[in-house]
DNA sequence: CTCGCCGTTGCATTATCTGCAACGGCCATT
DNA sequence: AATGGCCGTTGCAGATAATGCAACGGCGAG
């Protein structure tokens, strides 16, 4: 909507793939050196691009500490987190707390597994989408227009033989998903690595999040990491009460100078 | 230096704040409302701006992934995650990795320590500079009229008893900090953690990060801790000769479209 | 020593952004 | 049920601010 804002922006997400240099970064903007310079010297002024020694950009610290704000404030992590470290506590595997926004799924929290085989995960980072136990719970309680549309615009990555391959088969997947209140991925990102995952659920009955137990096969089985699934649920309607009960759609705003 | 992007910019931290809507949002910028609208609206289709059910806005995912990406090309993170993995195996305790960056420093990495009793920091988060042992050793070594600069703007919050107090306190700190090459923090920031922490340096000798162990006093006491200095020097200085020998500012950028 | 590349600056042009005023939906009030 | 006010949204004309140009200077390579 506004060209200017729109070319700096522009910038970010060519800077994530790696450093760039004036030159560059005006040829694929597709401007001239002299207004790259002055958009670039704008994000650098707010933190958002780094000017390293080489004299060639880069995303800069701003930008971890603005995801960092963003995501203490969320208050459903706020009210979850004690809850993700109780699980944790009884079972001993890696917890993990998720929300949809915008057609991605994204880990916001996460308490690791007391083995010494850990699954990789970052918070923040985007779920493989079409395998993850908590995506398919958070996709499946999307309304049914908009699931559509998602479901057949993604990839579907054939992680390993037991991925979802297409999307008939992954509307299928959260129908049945939706119905029974939980779900699985049993293999279907990394080969040896299961999860159980339920759903939070905000006063409305709408999904607002989705939580997950995850451990490698070399450490429980399949069958008995389903046997957590009560333990999870319990867990998962708990947040949902609490965050039912304190945040409706509560603003807690107190900025009337 | 461009007022529009400057003003799109000065969004992101308010935002960081706390979700708000148009109205607050233009307010605060000094902006007529269908201004901030064609903002907000730029920053939305970036995903940096997220319109949430109440149609506040608040900072959107996107922030995460490009923070993300960011750190995942950190060439200094790649080649030092392994050593970290290895020297918290060796000891048990935390291993933080920081960077400096603009008058901040902050963790780029982090392995968790094995006991129950873990001390809070999170990946990205600014560092409390003034007392963090990896802030001493990344300070001591900037170019003296930056580093007094630095010094003189700096706040000295008085966490504990041990925090230092004031730029010249701290100057002198620096001062022997730099001549003895590694650095310690006892208990400046909170009460019963401990660190110790060395340099990490580029081929010119400059130093371009730091490590440090991180232990509460009721798992080792502080004399404890300072046994365990050899072998984070000798972790720093690997970390070191690899990154001299591989990356001293080379370019693995391949796209000539 | 010279050539060429890259980042940088001042300036005139013109495109772009801004504020205004008016509309419409929604919620709370009477 | 009707009404008033609030908030987000849109089209438009004026004015400001962004753009590309051309020229400079520093730096490294040949």
């Amino acid at each position: 909507m506004s060209q200017t804002v729109d070319r700096a922006l522009s910038i970010l997400p060519l800077l994530a793939e790696g450093p760039a240099d004036l030159g560059q970064v005006a040829e694929r903007l597709g401007v001239h050196k002299s207004t790259a310079l002055r958009l670039l010297r704008t994000l650098h002024e707010h933190g958002l691009v780094y000017r390293q020694s080489d004299q060639r950009y880069r995303l800069g610290a701003r930008l971890f500490a603005l995801a960092q704000e963003t995501m203490e404030n969320l208050d459903i992590r706020e009210i979850a987190h004690p809850h993700l470290v109780r699980l944790n506590e009884a079972c001993g595997h890696t917890v993990h707390l998720a929300v949809y926004e915008e057609g991605e799924v994204l880990y916001i929290d996460k308490v690791e597994s007391r083995y010494p085989v850990r699954m990789y995960s970052r918070i923040g980072k985007p779920v493989a989408v079409t395998v993850a136990a908590v995506a398919k719970l958070l996709l499946a309680d999307l309304p049914e227009p908009e699931r559509r549309a998602l479901t057949d615009k993604l990839d579907y990555p054939l992680y390993t033989a037991r991925s979802t391959p297409n999307a008939p088969a992954f509307l299928r997947e959260l129908e049945q998903v939706r119905e029974q209140g939980w779900a699985t991925d049993l293999g279907g990102h990394e080969e040896s690595i299961n999860c159980v995952a339920a759903p939070i659920r905000g006063a409305d009955g709408r999904v607002v999040a989705a939580m997950s137990v995850s451990a490698p096969n070399v450490v429980v089985t399949a069958e008995e990491l389903l046997t957590l699934l009560p333990q999870v649920r319990r867990s998962a309607d708990a947040i949902s009460g609490e965050y039912s009960g304190r945040t409706p759609v509560t603003d807690p705003t107190r900025d009337l100078a």
